[in-house]
Parts: structure tokens; sequence; C-alpha cells
DNA sequence: TGATAAATGCAAATGGGTTGCATTTGCATA
DNA sequence: TATGCAAATGCAACCCATTTGCATTTATCA
């Protein structure tokens, strides 16, 4: 709110986007659209936001590259992270589905077998158990992914 | 039809079944749901099969681990590969949509920051363009996770 | 301050994908 | 070959994240 960083040159200043802001660069890890929405609501107490707006900030912050977006497989619902730089890899439990960062890119670079292709991204997963859930018991943690299905 | 592997002791040989095992062991690469079903409908002239049937199968497949599916970035179509018992990672074009198959895995075991973190999959894949698309000004940003490097 | 384009709210639409349920069908067994 | 039953299917309704059209508001700047 006081420090306001370059953002608003990029873009109308607007409470909505402040507050998307605000959620965004203070989360701990990855959000979807709809834990940001619901964290407005809870900080702001009554919503007057919609979350079609919601959506369409996060397009537009995405857009200029100060968000990014992550499609993880078996969800059907887009996280958001603030982009501080950083690039950064998950290892996830297929249990809990706790996401745990790596400290460091699991990628190296490989020959591809087509010339001329102009690699602009990448993206690694790493699959497997946390150490709670690992003995393979039936310790069922906290949910992370909606409770869809 | 020819020759029948030993898919049918895992499941009931039902015609419907028995299309998109073919379909999707002949394909030449990985297809959407729809795909497949309007393959098998063109195949057989009219159809009988319904949607959520060729849903079903893929999900049965993929369960038993006969084919695998993928999640694109910027996508939200599931696409399904036979799982040739290979193990692929793609460079995928963003534009065309074109997948190349890397000729060795990039991933790189790291450390990881939890101990006992027990590692079972990982999924890695490349974003760029292809060789024809790769002369195009019209850059897509921020939709994908890991644009730095 | 007033003009104006951008941003928003709202509600309806989209579009993969899933599900409940009645009906059919593969297949094991008699 | 006939039969029983669980598995598989068709159908239609549904789910749910996300998008979109349009009328209204609002930030910004001359």
């Amino acid at each position: 709110m006081e420090e306001s960083p370059e953002i608003w040159k990029c873009f109308k200043r607007t409470r909505q986007r402040e507050r998307v802001y605000q959620v965004l660069s203070e989360a701990q890890g990855p959000m979807s659209a709809a834990d940001i929405y619901r964290e407005i609501v809870r900080r702001d107490g009554e919503c007057s936001y919609a979350v079609s707006t919601v959506y369409r900030i996060l397009q537009a912050f995405a857009e200029k590259g100060m968000v990014c977006r992550a499609d993880l497989p078996g969800s059907d619902t887009a996280l958001y992270e603030w982009n501080a730089g950083g690039h950064h890899h998950y290892a996830i439990c297929l249990k809990c589905h706790k996401r745990i960062a790596l400290k460091e890119c699991p990628f190296r670079n490989t020959d591809l077998p087509e010339q001329g292709f102009r690699v602009t991204g990448h993206k690694v997963e790493v699959y497997g158990y946390c150490s709670m859930c690992g003995e393979a018991g039936d310790i069922q943690t906290g949910r992370f992914l909606s409770e869809k299905k």
C-alpha cells in the first residue's frame, strides 16, 4: 500500500488489483484464483469483488510476467505465484499433495532432435511421497487440491 | 482386431474398448479424448459410442498404466498416449503444438530440501518454438511456468 | 473538472470432464 | 448352449473452473 512498486506503471491502480497484488505477494505458496478471492474477502470483510475480476487481473499480471501460472497435472485449477524472479520447481507428494520447492532446478539441457527448436521454458515436477506419507500408512493429511471429485 | 495382447486379461473386451485401444495404439502422437472419439466415429461410420464411455475407458486404461495422460499447460484438454513402456519427454511447440520426443531424459537428480522424500517419478516438458514456427513474432508470454533460464 | 479508455460487476455462457441410473453385454459357470 | 451377474455402456444431467458480453463505474490525464 505504501511502497508502490512500479507495478502501477503498467496498470491502473485499482482497489481490486491492489488486493490481488497484496495477497499474492505475501503468499507462502502458489494460490488458485479461488484462494485469492477467498483471502481478499476474508481480509476486507464483505466482498465487493467479482471472481471474474480476479481472473482478469491474474491474466493481466501473468501477461506482464509479474505472476506465473502453473497448471498441475491431475487438477484443473490453475495456481498463481508472485514472480519474485525465482524459478521454482516442486516435489509433489502424491498422497497429501504437499508441495516442496526444490533448491535447485533439476533440468539439464539436452540435445534436441530437431534443429532449430528454440527453447523458451521448461517444466519439471518430481513426484513421490513426503516424509509424513512415505511410510505408506494411511496418514491422509491436509488436502491441498480442492475437494472436487 | 488382429492379435490380442494381454490387455484383455485386465478388462472385459468390449467393442468400445477395442476401438479405443486400436486408435490409441496406432496413433502418431498423443490424442485428446475428443480426438479419439472423433476417430472412432470416423472409422466406424456412424457413432454408437458415448463420449463418457471414452473418458471412462481412458481412465481405466490409465489406472492400469497402459496409457499415460499428459496435461499441457495453457490448454485444459488432457492428452492420452499409448504407453509403449518407454519413458518419454517432449519438446512442445507453443504455436503448432507439435511434440518432439527428446532423445534423452533431461532430468538430473537433485537434493530435496526435505529429508525423507521418496521420489517415485518425474515429469519434464520443454517448451519453445519449433523450426517451422520459430520465426513468428507473436510470442505469448507469461502463461507458462518457468520462463527464466 | 471533464473526457475517455480501461476496469469492473453481473449474469450467462463455455467446455472439458464426471456421474447417476437404467439397460446391455462379456464371460464364467452350469 | 443356456444362465446369472458384475462390469460396461448410453444418455442426460451435472460440476466447476474459467471466460465473455455488456452496461456501469472509475483512474488518469489533458
